[in-house]
RNA sequence: GUCGGGGUAGCUCAGCGGUAGAGCAAACGGCUCAUAAUCGUUAGGUCGCGGGUUCAAAUCCCGCCUCCGACACCA
């Protein structure tokens, strides 16, 4: 029977392009496991978009002297390329600027409010002399009074580390204008987490699937739940749904508040634009469903307590608020089954950092190199289990030493070699035990490399496949089939036949990892049709004459099974070419030479 | 300050209670079909330091040193 599998992938911050350090968190390893499960069989809905809303868009607006809109606008396009670029297989990558994102959103704000889960409270507020704007606690520095530190921030001193409120600092100032900010009441509300404690603590216990730092860190988090607010004086945002405030243009929702709701309006979109509007209460309220959750590390809690606790909301008493849910409002929503957290990369030993050029942008990488052996490398050598560096050396060596000379030199030498001497698969004699081995042996693959993609152990799958492309070259070179050919031409056909075989497994094990080189294998071989099809982009159409670009793609005509393939003898094969480039010492000179610059 | 995660072969990392592992780098040898690619063999570590638990500890516990994160209005 084939799964209901939700893939939900961190929403990307249009306030700028995103380097890839980002891609490594959250969108190669979404992307290898959304395919391996389409390849598997099961239905898929894998979804994410750009977080448009909030405070650095509107000082990256004001800097430019653009509209909000018009940073948000841009950005979404250039990230949405370096997602299309990298092969990324969104069912719907979205934006949080669309009506019917709005929709949803203001639909859980209210329910949540009248079921009495928000609660409205004065706090008091730090806001900007010159706009009036709120100036959030990062924004405020001056002087730390308890260890006199001059450059201390409003929400904690960087020199002492203790936390500090804003009102405390001796001078403060905004990090923007350099004005002191003025401090004043302001009514926000609040999402009252200590509400949903005892079932979030209750419902994370059991969840012992999850990886122990992210279990472990949740339950620690939920010791000290407090009501958090959830608005924000801010005129960049959704507005909040309540009569009084419809005539206000100063208050909105918090971006998180709103971010992670993307998950659900964003599968509610898909359905939509697709003519199948409930389609999407086949992955959310389904108790079969399992929804995994892929984000960097400092995601954590808003996806195993806040959006936990705004679902548990939303559906707690039976009964449903707005109208986007519409029928069926009895039935809850799922709950994340993982949360699949990356740890950092950093970049030659240092944190990325855009002002200080210790950065490289996705599309910038992709400008010059192919989007596999990224793929590659942030796969084999990313931030899995614990921070990893990516130096452009070590970037050069594992495309060299490991994915040219292991895997793109098995397929280049079989498939020349076969090319040239049989121009189709070739007719195999009796096989020999090692040949019969050799097969088995990479046919297992689909179970043990399956496993591991299962469990999300992305680096340990694709180092398990490596290993086993390097056991079809150590069989060549134990068969040498160049010699064997010229006295024995059936025993010659059997072994390039054995060794054709066994890439072809191979193209079906890799493609979750590399998944344009594997395609281009795939015509080589001779087959026809998508191993596991291109991507797209569709436009929208709102209600309110908008328009938006959504990436998606047609999976349905993917041909690619994560299964033993036929491979018909006489199949006519396509002439080859290498499927990655050697790449020459010289640029990590030049690409360190770029980042000084 | 509180909490959390690291410190394992020259390098990058895996292992996380049962005789120290991989890839690369190094040395030697084989092959020469293939993007001078590949295959084999060898060498290389008192698993940060000090204690403890255990028949047995990189692996569990305590302390210390060191690096790095998170710490609610940075998305």
């Amino acid at each position: 029977m084939p799964e209901h599998i939700l893939v939900a992938v961190a929403w990307p911050y249009a306030n700028g392009p995103r380097h890839i350090g980002h891609v490594a968190g959250f969108g190669v390893p979404s992307d290898i496991f959304a395919r391996y499960h389409r390849l598997k069989g099961n239905y898929v809905l894998m979804v994410s978009g750009t977080d448009e809303h909030g405070t650095p868009i509107t000082i990256a607006a004001e800097k430019e002297g653009v509209t909000p809109r018009q940073v948000a606008d841009r950005y979404s396009q250039v990230i949405g390329d370096d997602l299309y670029n990298l092969g990324l297989s969104y069912d719907t990558f979205t934006r949080t600027t669309t009506l019917n994102h709005y929709h949803v959103t203001q639909d859980i704000f209210k329910t949540l409010y009248e079921k009495g889960y928000i609660t409205r409270q004065e706090t008091l507020g730090a806001f900007s002399a010159t706009t009036g704007r709120t100036l959030p606690d990062r924004y405020i520095e001056g002087t730390c009074p308890l260890c006199g530190y001059h450059e201390a921030r409003g929400d904690q001193c960087d020199n002492c580390g203790h936390q500090l409120d804003p009102i405390d600092l001796v001078n403060p100032r905004s990090k923007i204008d350099g004005q002191p900010p003025v401090f004043r009441e302001t009514e926000h509300f609040f999402l009252d987490l200590p509400a949903f404690a005892d079932r979030l603590s209750k419902w994370i216990a059991k969840q012992d699937h999850w990886r122990p730092n992210v279990r472990s860190f949740s339950l620690n988090f939920i010791k000290e739940l407090k009501p958090r607010a959830i608005t924000r004086d801010l005129e960049w945002g959704v507005p909040i749904p309540l009569p009084e405030y419809e005539q206000r243009d100063d208050k909105r929702i918090y971006v998180w508040f709103d971010a992670v709701i993307g998950y659900l309006s964003a599968s509610i979109e898909w359905a939509n634009n697709r003519g199948t509007p409930d389609a999407w209460r086949d992955w959310w309220q389904n108790r079969q469903a399992r929804h995994f959750y892929f984000m960097g590390k400092d995601n954590i809690v808003f996806h195993t307590v806040i959006w936990p606790a705004q679902l548990m909301g939303v559906f707690s008493d039976g009964h449903y608020a707005g109208s986007a849910i519409g029928a069926f409002a009895e039935i809850p929503l799922q709950l994340p089954h993982n949360v699949v957290s990356s740890e950092f990369l950093t970049m030659e030993g240092k944190k990325f950092s855009s002002s200080r050029g210790v950065v490289i942008y996705v599309n910038d990488f992709l400008s010059r190199y192919d989007p596999d052996p990224l793929r590659y490398f942030l796969t084999i050598a990313g931030p899995e289990n614990q921070d990893t560096d990516f130096t452009w050396a070590e970037f050069v060596r594992r495309n060299n030493d490991e994915l040219v000379a292991t895997w793109g030199n098995l397929v280049n030498r079989t498939l020349t070699n076969v090319y040239k001497n049989f121009g189709v698969v070739p007719t195999p004699g009796e096989l020999t035990p090692a040949d019969s081995a050799l097969i088995a042996t990479i046919d297992a693959g689909f179970t043990t490399c399956g496993e591991l993609l299962e469990g999300a152990r992305f680096k340990a799958a694709l180092t398990e496949t490596m290993r086993l492309a390097a056991l079809v070259n150590s069989y060549l070179s134990d068969q040498e089939p160049w010699k064997v050919l010229k006295q024995d031409r059936e025993r010659g056909a059997t072994i390039w036949y054995v060794a054709l075989r066994c890439v072809a497994s191979l193209r079906i094990l890799f493609t979750p990892f590399l998944p344009f080189s594997c395609q281009r294998l795939h015509t080589y071989l001779g087959y026809d049709g998508y191993l596991a099809g291109p991507l797209k982009f569709t436009e929208h159409n709102e209600a309110n004459g908008m328009s938006h670009r959504v990436l998606t793609g047609d999976y349905t005509t993917w041909i690619g099974r994560w299964a033993i393939p036929d491979l018909p003898v006489g199949q006519q094969l396509r002439e080859p070419q290498p499927l990655f480039k050697k790449l020459d010492e010289r640029v990590v000179a030049e690409e360190l030479a770029r980042m000084e610059a």
